[in-house]
Parts: structure tokens; C-alpha cells; sequence
DNA sequence: CACGATAATAACCAAAAGTTATCAAGACGT
DNA sequence: ACGTCTTGATAACTTTTGGTTATTATCGTG
């Protein structure tokens, strides 16, 4: 059944009048007429009654009239739906997020609803790995993860944090990394933030330190206070320094102190749902909004930027 | 957007493989892409990510082809309830008919109902000169009027009446409708069963006897009743006659005497529900089921047969 | 009775959708 | 690392379809 054919019936349902029909279509009333005259074929039953006193529906044509017309609404719809899709305003984009994430993508998800209403946005929990295979599944959209990513991701980095040495006062003659060697430490339990704990264990590594676990917190907090306390040395991110305490600060100049976490995504082509969401993301992060929407180039990094998006 | 590229859409997005939806869509690869690149540019959005590890829905895509399978299944449906209804069943059919096949018309129609349930029948209660008008309008398919029929109508006799004599004891001389001037008459009451009394007075004109009108009654028994007890002549249906009143009857050969209804209609080519209709009514006289679906002769007449379907 | 209106038909033309053959790019197995 | 295979795109060509104009048949109507 051709569509074009089921739109001038509805057209000549309405005028019953081939002539006028025709004109409304824009084509000759030959055409109509051959038009419906096929349609009449496919369904083997005359849909008008040809009068030269005038064209009327047939009983055929009158339950057929009733249907098609519905039927090229919805189909408008579809068609409309889909564009929409295409442009990113419908459809759905699931969102991988992980601890460090927990008060970053929930703002930003607020603002992208509030401006794509029709999105429907699922958020899933799930640790940097399998957030990695999920978006290789094609099961996410986009993920948080702590960078660097594996190189056949877009990335958009959005908080970069830097280890520091959290330092008792008794042991302020600790200068850097390496001096930690054999000194208890106060490290993050594995359970709830295990990237913060295999960070831990990686930058010792880089400085041949093997680490002394005194203890497991959950929070940065009880770490400092352990701290301050003299139980041990701890690595904590920069931003959750507290001066109020006694302890001592050393900055770590080393690559592996650095913490950053960044939206990533399969770079595809004309995937719109995720460029708004970067867009989204850019503003909220205040910087340059480079998201390659249709190029797989990796944004330019804004280093140094977007500090304390995250932190507890 | 073509219904065919629609259609395509659906199996590609199910096989997500264009060698292998060309082949259940008989048709070669080069086609279907074809296809797929017109809607796609039609909509403005790539609905397929082609990769030669795999093709895969789009977003876009992706919601396109929810939308495109219900849309395709309505239009299957509609498509085959317009056929149904080329076949006569589906529908509508609007009857009308009078007081004189109360008791024909509704035994027909539970039968029609049960072999066609999805058509949606109305009857609707006229005169004959009313549903004339609604038959000519289109208002009406089927109606039940007095014969003889204006002859841009089709017909089928239902039943035929004649109407006797009905004389009390006392007139017993009085042998033909001549003999009627003068004597007082019982006729049924105008305001009901107008036709019949119509009836009568024509019958009378054309034997010059001015009716002389003693009482007007509601039914056939009650002037019986009254010419047996001598209050004067009556004109009735043969099948209302009762021989345990002392009453004598008298044949009328006349035609002004005979009283039939039949089922007219337009004689429009290919109404197919008017034509089971038709048949319904056929077998339900148990009469030769001659009904011309598809030309306008008038069918031949079972005159003489289908007495006593009506009568009161 | 001629005229006007309406839809069907015929002849023709252009656009489309289909076909086969071929190409380019990755995946894969050796 | 290199042919091979698979997959989809592309090109050239053909057929089919849908569209146009011109004409005809058949009614109502002045």
C-alpha cells in the first residue's frame, strides 16, 4: 500500500471531487485518478462511487477514510519523532558514573533534562571498568571515568585533582615520596573507593615505596584526623586540606599523583544525544564547549582547570 | 516517506545486516541501500552506524523503529479492514423499515448479526415515503416499504397481502367492493398504520365507493370484533381472518387490493453489504436467492409465495 | 439540443527504483 | 604480515512507475 496513494485518498475522501483534490495535491487529476484506481486494485473493492452527478465513498472507502487518516497522523509523528532523534531531542542516553562523579554529573544531568525534556537519561553506577566495557557495548553512552582513557575513547577531561602528603607533625621531615619509605600509612578502604586506593598503591610504586597500611578509613576526613593524630602519613586529594588540623602538607611533584576524571564516549559519527550532553557538561564546567560531534579528534584538555568539581 | 523504505527499515533494523534483509526483503543489497540512504535523507539523520564489523541502529534509528513497527501493523489492519469491508464485513448498514415488518425485519437482522458481527447495523423506524428520501440521500442502504417502488429502485417482495371483505352477517348480500356504497365501515386508526388506511380509501376510490366511516380502531382483531357484532364492513389482511366470528368474507380481485412490502435499495454496483444483507433475507424466506449484487435488474418477483410473514 | 462539468482513457515522458558488476575497507585466519 | 572473505558503497544501465497533456464518454442543465 503506497503512502502517497493513501494521503490523496484522504485528500479526495474529504473533497470528494477529483478535480479540486488533485488541484489541493498539487498534481493532475489523471494522476489521481490513476492513483486511487491502483489502490482500489490492491484492495479489490471500488473505494468511491463514480458519478458524473458527483463522487461519493464507498462502504469500503468509508471505513478505509475513518482509518487513514489516523493512520497518516501517526505516521507524521514517526517521521517527525525521528528527526527530532536525529537532532538529539528524543531517545534515550544511558550515563555511567562512578563515586568520584556524585555531585558533578547529577548537576549536570539536572541541566541537560530541564533542556531536553524528551531524553530519557539513565544513570548507572558502575566502577571505571565496566564502564569501559559497557560503553564499548554500546550499553553507555557516555561514562565517567578516571582518566587517562584507553585511546579509542573521546575524552573530556572535567576535574583534575592532585595527590598531596598528609603528614603528622611528628614526621614533618618527610619531603617527598621517597622519604614515606617505612612509614605507616593511612589509605582508603578498597571497598568503596578502590581507585583511590590502587592510586595510592601505583604512586608508591612510581617511587619505590612499599606502602605500610596502618590503617582503612571511608572518608578523607578520618584520614586527616588519623593524621593529625600521629597514627601514620596519608595521600589525600588537594582539595580536601585542612588547615585547622596539625599536620603537614607536601606537594607531590610527580605525574602519578594526579587524579582526573573525564566524560568519555565512543567517538561516532552524528550521535547528537551525547554532543548535547557535552555541550551541557561545557557549560556547566564554564569552559571552552569543544565536543567534536561528528570528528573523533580528542578535545583540547582544559588542564588546570575545573578544580574542586569534586571532593568530599 | 515511502511506505516500502519504511518497511525495509523494519527488517534491516531487525537483521541489522543489509545482505541478509535484502534477501528477506526480495530485493538485491545495492537497492536496499538505496532505500535506506533516501529515508535517511529524508529525515536528516543517519538511522544505521555502518561498520564493516557491523551494522547497528543509530539513535535516531533506534527510535524510528519502535515507532515504525506499530505503524506498520495499523497500516496492515487498516488495510485489511478496508478489504473486509469491500467484502461487506465490516461496516455499517443503516435499515430502515415500518410498522408493517416489526416482526419480519428483526429476524433477519439477528441472523445478518450473527454471520457479520462487525457490522454495525441501525435500523431506523420511517414511513415509506421518508425512507425514500433517506435511500436517495444515501442516509439509508436497506428499506422495507409498500410496493410497488419508484423505479429507480431495486427490489425484493418480502410479502404480499391482500385484503377481503370483512362483513357482519346482516350484509352477507353485499359481494364485491360495489356493493360497499353506502355501508358503514371499521377502519383501522389513521394516526398508526396510516398506509393501510390509506389503503383502504384508494381501494374504495377505485371502485367509486365513497367510504362512510363508523369507527376507527387500533388493531385487525378489534374490527373484527366490531363487524361481528355488526357495527359495520371491514377491510383485512387475509392472515388476520378468524372464521370462530360470525363473520362472512369476501374475495376483492382487484389489484388496488393487493398490499406487499419489499426491500429496496439503490442500485449501486459492488455494495457488498447490502448484497449479504440481501442474502440473509433470501434464505430467511426460504425463497430462490436472487439478488443482483452487481446489476440494477430488479430481481423476479416471488409473487404468490412468502405469505402470513407479517400480519397482526 | 448544445454546452459545461466530470472522470476515464491514451500516448507519451521523466523520475524512481531495481539489477548486475565492481570497488574499498576491515576482520580474520594462516 | 599478507591474502582472503565479508560487508556495504558506488557506478552504469534497465525497467517500472508515476506524472503530464490531450482527448473522449457521459451525464446534468440552460
Amino acid at each position: 500500500m503506497d503512502f502517497r496513494a493513501l494521503r490523496s485518498f484522504v485528500v479526495l475522501a474529504n473533497q470528494l471531487h477529483f478535480g479540486r483534490a488533485a488541484n489541493l495535491l498539487h498534481l493532475s487529476q489523471p494522476a489521481l485518478s490513476k492513483q486511487i484506481r491502483k489502490l482500489e486494485d490492491e484492495i479489490g473493492a471500488p473505494l468511491f462511487h463514480r458519478d458524473t452527478a458527483g463522487t461519493s465513498l464507498s462502504a469500503a472507502g468509508a471505513v478505509l477514510a475513518k482509518d487513514a487518516e489516523d493512520l497518516l497522523a501517526r505516521c507524521g509523528e514517526a517521521f517527525l519523532r525521528a528527526q527530532r532523534a536525529g537532532r538529539g531531542e528524543v531517545g534515550t542516553l544511558d550515563i555511567g558514573f562512578g563515586i568520584a562523579t556524585y555531585e558533578l554529573v547529577p548537576r549536570v544531568i539536572a541541566r541537560f533534562r530541564s533542556r531536553y525534556p524528551e531524553i530519557h537519561v539513565s544513570l548507572r553506577d558502575m566502577p571505571t571498568a565496566e564502564q569501559v566495557l559497557a560503553l564499548r557495548a554500546g550499553r553507555l553512552d557516555i561514562g565517567f571515568i578516571r582518566l587517562p582513557a584507553p585511546d579509542d575513547f573521546a575524552v573530556r577531561p572535567v576535574a583534575t585533582e592532585r595527590l598531596i602528603l598528609a603528614l603528622p607533625p611528628a614526621a614533618k621531615d618527610v619531603r617527598t615520596m621517597a622519604d614515606l619509605h617505612g612509614l605507616p600509612l593511612v589509605v582508603m578502604s578498597r571497598e568503596r573507593t578502590h581507585y583511590i586506593f590502587d592510586q595510592v598503591i601505583a604512586l608508591c610504586a612510581a617511587f619505590h615505596v612499599t606502602p605500610y597500611i596502618a590503617q582503612e578509613v571511608a572518608e578523607f576526613p578520618t584520614a586527616l584526623a588519623l593524621v593529625a593524630s600521629g597514627v601514620g602519613a596519608s595521600l589525600v586529594p588537594r582539595s580536601a586540606r585542612r588547615d585547622d588540623l596539625p599536620i603537614v602538607y607536601r606537594e607531590i611533584d610527580h605525574p602519578a599523583a594526579d587524579w582526573s576524571v573525564g566524560a568519555v564516549w565512543r567517538p561516532v559519527e552524528g550521535e547528537c544525544v551525547v554532543a548535547n550532553f557535552l555541550a551541557c557538561l561545557g557549560e556547566k564546567l564554564g569552559a571552552q564547549r569543544s565536543h567534536p560531534s561528528s570528528s573523533d579528534d580528542i578535545p583540547p584538555s582544559p588542564t588546570g582547570s575545573a578544580h574542586d568539581e569534586f571532593g568530599r
